[in-house]
DNA sequence: TGTACATCAGTGAACGCGCGTTCACTGATGTAC
DNA sequence: TGTACATCAGTGAACGCGCGTTCACTGATGTAC
């Protein structure tokens, strides 16, 4: 789509956020600008307001993101509750971005209405999910779950796990799990 | 220990460290900065400098001192692993911007000696008070122990958790925590 | 008890920087007729 | 097929801001004698 030398970018948005997740994945979130992002695009610096308003609009948009692309994760791993945690721990370490900014509710506008809708969406397949498969109180059942591969993801995110584990993410969360549904 | 209208202040490094985690607390890390920590404190902006070098600096501090905190919330929880789950959750919750310090590298400075020491101490304690009272791979189970409580902290810290769990976050995580060892 | 002096903690002015945001603009595109 | 015009996307200069860091300084403290 980038039709080079061209004034026009040609899908700037979509450039725009890959950028994000991109520089977000290398550095952090502390150290995003847009002023970066507008660079890495290969455009002005003040291109980005056109399509995203701010910053919190722009990472807004990234967290909707975020969430329509967990819940087609966890939709392709219906094949029962294992897979579906260790798809939510995949998501996580393949999108560290996407995944950061929907659980950081001081980095986007919570109350969006794109961003609400894909927010729920997402939930309700965490909810039923697990209480398809469960036979006990599926309420303490998802929470249990939710919890576990997510604090699993995001202490694998920030290194504190040992190197014992090896470098495999999926293997080790499936270990984990099965131990929750033992 | 402050000695108001003195030229000292008497104790510095700890008002600088209680200032941080208050503003934390209150507008996240991305908005903190010394010279807020500095006017927090009631000092010049340039006199933080002294006492940790830079902002990272400070942070390690925070974070080291986080580890520590915790080492004495799990010591005090010994009666058993459900009263220590719930310790860890308490502690998130109770020091917000010491555990979120602790679990985000880019923030401080990983190999720093003190905090190096500080966070094996702590996580020595994780691991063994696992391995004391469970009959199964005590790999697995502290890891998912870790997991699990991790996890609930970060998403009731996040408010990603559902009203319906009220506002006793311990109450909550003693459920959780209780289906991982049923 | 008093004095000299080294050390330490905090000051305040100055610097350069990258940032977000605003604004009048211009180039490109698409649509109506 | 051609022309006029509205709309949209991106430009580039300008702004003000708060920040981290540096530096020569000064006030306070503690210790040796």
């Amino acid at each position: 789509m980038t039709r080079s030398g061209s004034y026009h970018h040609g899908d700037l948005r979509r450039a725009l956020l890959d950028a994000a997740a991109e520089a977000m994945a290398e550095s952090g979130v502390a150290e995003l600008s847009l002023r970066d992002l507008a660079r890495r695009a290969g455009v002005s610096h003040a291109a980005p307001a056109h399509h995203f308003g701010d910053k919190a609009g722009l990472l807004t948009a990234l967290a909707t993101e975020g969430y329509q692309l967990l819940g087609e994760a966890l939709r392709e791993g219906d094949d029962g509750l294992l897979e579906a945690g260790v798809a939510y721990v995949r998501f996580a370490v393949r999108h560290p971005a996407h995944f950061e900014v929907m659980f950081r509710p001081d980095l986007h506008r919570a109350d969006d209405q794109d961003l609400a809708a894909a927010r729920a969406r997402t939930r309700e397949l965490l909810r039923g999910g697990v209480a398809q498969h469960t036979g006990r109180d599926p309420d303490v059942d998802s929470l249990a779950a939710w919890s576990i591969v997510h604090g699993f993801a995001t202490l694998w995110l920030s290194g504190a796990l040992p190197p014992r584990l090896g470098t495999d993410p999926e293997a080790a969360a499936r270990t984990v799990i099965r131990r929750l549904f033992s």
